[in-house]
DNA sequence: CACCAGGTGGAAC
DNA sequence: GTTCCACATGGT
């Protein structure tokens, strides 16, 4: 895998086992949109645009380019894909597995900031896709600075400016009964009650209870954090969709913590299968 | 106009 | 210990 620069862009190549329509599409990010013929969005605060224009090439438009390791982490290309699906595979061992590993091929679980993370998926409770997009743009344009490299998209918020805003600021912004959660989250970060940083050397376990101690975090959203903004692939988040698919392919009954140390990847396969298939098989 | 959305806190058994 | 229900809002 070499990284070339173009005057414009940058090429990663080759690359294999990854899509990018569907690493943006599986739900796990909320800030990336289809644009031209890939995707854009914001991450680490720096506006980025993606394609694919060959199954085994990325590219990297504009002033991102320049950076090429920072997306190269933040898409996973540097994880091997083809061993984690086939334990995943091996584990499970069941139909419904394999139609979802085939399905989702080329998802790669991002690795998103955990502030991001934690606030959206606070907001993303009791909602849907399409609302929790629009309550994050919302909240960044008007408290996110500028994005480096756009004059048009901002940074996620910080918890000190969420925090600044108060929780009438926050629920001004559409985010409902989630505002006082959202609060409480950036207040207990401000006040350093919770440290980010020292979470990500605890263990999972550990991880979770803390963030359980936010109000407007449980069980569901504390595991959506440490997959996705803590790079835990063990922890198996279960909502609305993972349970209909529980439901409907195992038995209603799937013991989520001995399912190896790519849990979390296997339950986003379940995840986008049955939210795009949901019903049809 | 009901019902749902990547749930959770709190009250009532 | 489990079970029920409100919660803001926008989309079918």
């Amino acid at each position: 895998m070499n990284v070339i620069q173009y005057d414009g862009y940058a090429d990663i190549a080759p690359i294999t086992g990854f899509s990018l329509r569907k690493t943006f599409t599986c739900g796990q990010c909320f800030r990336f949109d289809e644009e031209g013929d890939g995707y854009s969005g914001v991450a680490f605060g720096r506006y980025v645009r993606f394609a694919q224009p060959a199954p085994d090439i990325l590219r990297i438009y504009g002033e991102a380019a320049s950076d090429a390791d920072l997306w190269i982490k933040y898409l996973a290309l540097d994880v091997d894909y083809e061993a984690i699906r086939l334990d995943i595979a091996r584990r499970f061992d069941c139909e419904i597995m394999d139609r979802a590993l085939e399905y989702g091929e080329g998802i790669r679980i991002l690795r998103q900031q955990p502030w991001e993370v934690i606030c959206s998926f606070i907001i993303s409770q009791n909602n849907n896709i399409g609302r929790i997009k629009k309550i994050i743009a919302a909240l960044s344009r008007a408290l996110g600075e500028p994005a480096a490299g756009s004059d048009r998209h901002h940074a996620f918020p910080t918890p000190e400016a969420l925090f600044k805003l108060g929780t009438e600021g926050i629920f001004a912004l559409g985010t409902g009964f989630r505002a006082k959660y959202i609060y409480d989250a950036a207040n207990r970060i401000t006040e350093g009650i919770i440290d980010l940083n020292a979470l990500a050397a605890q263990d999972t376990r550990t991880l979770i209870k803390e963030l359980c101690t936010v109000k407007g975090i449980g069980l569901k959203v504390a595991s959506c954090a440490a997959l996705f903004g803590f790079g835990r692939t063990e922890v198996f988040p279960v909502d609305v969709w993972v349970r209909r698919s529980i439901d409907r392919h195992f038995g209603g009954k799937l013991d989520i913590d001995s399912l190896g140390e790519y849990a979390g990847i296997a339950q986003q396969y379940l995840f986008y299968y049955e939210r795009e298939n949901g019903g049809r098989t």
